[in-house]
DNA sequence: ATGCCCCCGTCCCGGGGA
């Protein structure tokens, strides 16, 4: 079973691209951020006329999430609980193949400090809560997605640089830490403990041709998708495309 | 110190991204 996730930033100007990456790697679950594409605007006819399944909770502009699948998607949950108040299209849960899979679009936080950094937080504790009552079902479950916190200066190609960043902040390093601590785990880091790798580099700058690039799309898998876990790493190929997103697929391998 | 680039939309600029 071969599980990514991907920011994809625009799902239909990336439709095509997402679609022969999809198929090219053998992906079973795609889970997918900033589709920023209101649902009656979602490019589906893309996925299903290739016999895929997909799910999406969009808004105009900005966020978005979805999930492509090669079965079949069930019991499909819409927004992370914890504020009636959050209209940001964000959260994505659903069932495949007895999986529980989450797509999560973190809010950024910048400027830190200010009010869209105490959102980020707040959104952090939410997701804490709802990846502790997850744990409860005892199902595989996979939290995939553009968390945009960059967990460790290794992951990062210039630490000193982003200190004070909402991406390296202190606080939200140690909220992502505390849904580790509940049992999860880091897919890339349970297979390479050591080395660098990157999943997102600035379109400015010339940051992926100089490879100045950040950690912040992550796989979270509970311990009984841990159990199953045979590989990770992340297919930086498709951010030197013509027309990439800023981001590439993290992926994981979890055996039958 | 700032912007570089890219995407969106009652759209040719400004907001948001990281």
């Amino acid at each position: 079973m071969h599980i990514a996730s991907w920011n994809v930033n625009s799902i239909k100007v990336r439709s095509k691209l997402v679609l022969d990456w999809f198929n090219k790697s053998n992906c079973d679950i795609l889970l997918i951020q900033e589709t920023k594409s209101q649902d009656h605007n979602f490019p589906k006819d893309s996925f299903l006329t290739e016999g895929l399944n997909v799910v999406f909770h969009g808004q105009k502009s900005y966020n978005g999430v979805a999930i492509i699948s090669r079965h079949p998607i069930t019991n499909v949950s819409i927004g992370l609980p914890g504020d009636a108040l959050d209209d940001q299209a964000r959260y994505l849960e659903a069932t495949v193949e007895g999986i529980r899979v989450a797509t999560i679009y973190l809010p950024n936080g910048n400027p830190a400090p200010g009010p869209k950094f105490d959102y980020k937080i707040s959104w952090m504790k939410r997701l804490f809560k709802q990846s502790y009552d997850l744990l409860k079902t005892e199902m595989p479950i996979i939290l995939g997605g553009d968390f945009n916190v960059i967990p460790e200066d290794i992951d990062c190609y210039d630490p000193a640089g982003w200190e004070g960043d909402a991406l390296t902040n202190l606080q939200a390093r140690a909220a992502f830490r505390s849904v580790i601590n509940l049992g999860y785990s880091d897919a890339l880091r349970t297979v390479h403990q050591t080395g660098v790798f990157y999943t997102y580099w600035d379109y400015q700058a010339g940051a992926w041709q100089k490879d100045n690039g950040l950690r912040i799309d992550h796989l979270l898998l509970s311990p009984e998708a841990a159990d199953r876990l045979s590989d990770a790493g992340v297919d930086s190929e498709p951010r030197g495309n013509v027309q990439p997103s800023d981001h590439a697929p993290v992926w994981c391998t979890l055996s039958d």
